[in-house]
DNA sequence: GTGAAATAAATTGTTGACAATATTCCGTGG
DNA sequence: CCACGGAATATTGTCAACAATTTATTTCAC
């Protein structure tokens, strides 16, 4: 499925950097991307940011109005809900498509990404963090066997980015988030699919109340 | 959410068309888009056509190679089994959040559609059923509340016309889904949401069935 | 001083040409 | 006859300049 990650690979480039700048918070929600600017500073033309705001739009990350340009997307607190709940939704589903047992390199591999991931936040490296929590979670929702529920985890979790890492940046909370992975591996050795479902949707809750609280009670 | 699709008309237009070539077969998969030739046959420019196969590579319909361009998406057996497994699991999940009971306007509208995809399907209009259909499970399946939800949905259904309208031409075929179409207002009129759920995983079978029968047995 | 129209600046949208890469075709040597 | 290499062709990727549109500023009337 991800066989075009590497082609197109300046544009591609540019897609990735303007991913992390939003979800490390250089790109807030709202903001104007010009194109020109951003030329300017990952020293390229006009035209590869261009294709890049498009790649960037179709991922539902950014909008863009005509002859206007693109702005950093902003979910309204009952989007970020519903946003929240098809999470929910499939997680649990791929949590439960897992063929058990799993093998051991997969389950190897997803215990040296956890590791890297609990060193970068004790390190508080936030690009770090960002990257291997990502990798995280597409390898473990990767088992369910189904690659297009896989796709589509991945591409609601991009999204969810956009609200979680303006509330979600304090050492308790990153560090309670290694603590969920090392149990969802603990569910996953275990064989125990009732639980690596429930633990699975409740990962997703501390970002989730921590957005809601912030911005106020729905409607 | 879909406020973009007004916007940046003219690659939108090429997409829409493209998708059409797709969906009736003008477009196999495998086959090679060459931006020239496209962007003569839609009296345009190249640069149009690329950014229209940008956003078919995003939605999954076509794949990009570094250098070698885009060419119509193949899904083996296989994949078509998950697609199918995932539809089914969100128009399942979609038909379960419904709010009953449904507001008369949003029911009427679905009639209206059901009734001229039926006609449609009489005077064998491959264009206009097309559409019609597309339209009657959008409108459908936003019913459930949740925008991302019935988004993805969408998506996967356009993913699937990729495979369907190469096995599903016949007028018998056609015929059952407006039947199945009738079947599924009944139920939304009833209120009764465990039929509503089961007629939608239903609906999905025969065209799934279809493709594999013709693919021959998996694995 | 306020509001509206006109002007200026900034930004996006479009186009054509050129460069880099891949594919095809043909001829040569084995 | 087949395999290999190299030129010719086709196709995609990149760039800079220009046009159209929006946004900000200034000016003028009241």
């Amino acid at each position: 499925m991800d066989q075009r990650k590497r082609s197109i690979s300046k544009v591609q480039e540019i897609v990735q950097a303007l991913e992390v700048d939003i979800v490390i918070g250089r790109l807030y929600p709202r903001e104007h991307l010009v194109e020109e600017q951003l030329a300017r500073r990952f020293d390229t033309t006009r035209h590869v940011i261009r294709q890049a705001i498009v790649e960037l739009d179709a991922a539902g990350l950014v909008v863009r109005e005509a002859n206007k340009g693109a702005s950093v997307c902003e979910y309204s607190p009952d989007e970020v809900n519903q946003l929240y709940t098809v999470r929910e939704i499939l997680e649990r589903q791929a949590a439960l498509m897992i063929q058990f047992p799993i093998d051991q390199p997969a389950f190897n591999t997803l215990e040296k990404i956890r590791a890297a991931h609990a060193a970068a936040v004790e390190s508080s490296d936030m690009m770090t963090i960002v990257a291997t929590n990502k990798t995280f979670h597409q390898q473990l929702f990767s088992l369910c066997g189904n690659q297009f529920l896989s796709e589509i985890i991945n591409d609601m979790a991009k999204r969810s980015n956009l609200v979680r890492f303006t509330t979600s940046t304090s050492k308790d909370y990153l560090r309670q988030v290694v603590v969920e992975h090392s149990q969802i591996l603990d569910a996953l050795a275990a064989g125990d699919q009732q639980r690596l479902a429930l633990l699975c949707v409740e990962h997703l809750q501390p970002s989730r109340r921590m957005y809601l609280e912030r911005k106020g009670p729905l409607t």
